[in-house]
DNA sequence: GAATTTATTGACAGCTCAGTCAATAAATGA
DNA sequence: TCATTTATTGACTGAGCTGTCAATAAATTC
């Protein structure tokens, strides 16, 4: 893989596009502007279009670092971790806790971007679906396993619970953005608890 | 109360508040230009901004009046009504199922509109906020009738589960948007009637 | 009927948007 | 050294945005 002539970029790629993530996550698609990146990025227009291609494209590149960066390590690694499932779950319910109170949360970057795109793009309907049915899987792992492990009723129903504990995931990313209280997100989490009994 | 001189107007007021509700509904605040709210309503942009001001305050207008016309009568009014609570929670259930299969389905303006306006917009946070602890205070409502008629466990928290219902119902509105397997709101509204038990 | 008040119409101003063009800079390969 | 390739810079384009101005229309009140 011989490397070709031409100027290098003087650029961090990650570094670049993690900011552009964080300014997307934050505002959302439309209301980001490119002179924003440009901004937040430090680089010219020409460089943004010319690494990345155009808006859309960057967009799309960094809803899959999203999940990568964000998601994956977050949710679906640590609820696929070896050891107790129900334990795992917990993990996270502990972790919604701190992040949902923190005092800049803006949510999910996914979910903030379904009413967005709403049925106008299906292309971008699919991809951010695909995500949500990335964890919906881990949720549903993480259940059998605690189902076989006896942790949690034998009668419980592994997938429709994932995809309760997801709804609610996603609930309180939108909710929590607005009602501050910690009580309440504390609340919805005590009672996601007794889906699991 | 001497009406006084000058021409009248020649729409239906409500008519044009319901065609720019079903646009912004759809659409988000930011995606739904002036011109479409024109072609939506028929009228030109001086009637408009004669008689709602400016798209801010026309939105804030549709925001009390999509709570009035939808929030109020499908949920809080529904959770309201006389008799027991666990079956008006009940009929909050059935009515999810359906709206969310629906084909056209479009979320929830509250909820579709928390991420647009984000932390930047305080007024618009709150406004939007305050609709959702309505919602809550009804589901808690009904959720204490239930409680005293001993149509749900009587060690239930009836807060923390009002703000879980609520949660769901957000969650569903984002989830439900790419996710059109009526299988997964079932399963969803499945594991929501077992919090009651 | 005349003055007043409000509504409607259409054009327009100022700004921002995404995306592109042309010129310059900086590296490689021969 | 020189041709080639890629990156960067900054200006620019055309379109769309919200909001406003000025003129006209249609009612009421005196």
């Amino acid at each position: 893989m011989a490397r070709v002539a031409g100027r290098p970029r003087s650029f961090d790629e990650d570094q670049v596009l993690d900011r552009a993530m964080l300014l997307f996550w934050k505002k959302g698609y439309e209301a980001t502007g490119l002179s924003e990146l440009e901004q937040a990025t430090g680089l010219g227009r020409q460089s943004l279009y010319g690494a990345f291609g155009d808006k859309r494209a960057l967009f799309l590149r960094i809803v899959e670092r999203y999940f990568e960066r964000i998601l994956k390590p977050s949710v679906v690694d640590v609820l696929d971790a070896p050891g107790s499932g129900r334990a795992n779950i917990e993990s996270i319910f502990k972790q919604w806790e701190s992040v949902a109170e923190a005092p800049d949360f803006h949510g999910c970057l996914v979910g903030n971007s379904i009413p967005e795109f709403g049925a106008k793009d299906r292309e971008m309907s699919d991809v951010l679906r695909r995500k949500l049915d990335l964890m919906e899987a881990a949720f549903t792992r993480a259940l059998r396993r605690a189902k076989s492990a006896g942790e949690v009723g034998a009668e419980l129903d592994a997938r429709a619970t994932a995809r309760s504990l997801l709804t609610i995931a996603q609930g309180l990313a939108v909710v929590a953005r607005v009602n501050r209280e910690p009580a309440f997100v504390r609340g919805v989490l005590q009672t996601a608890r007794r889906l699991l009994d």
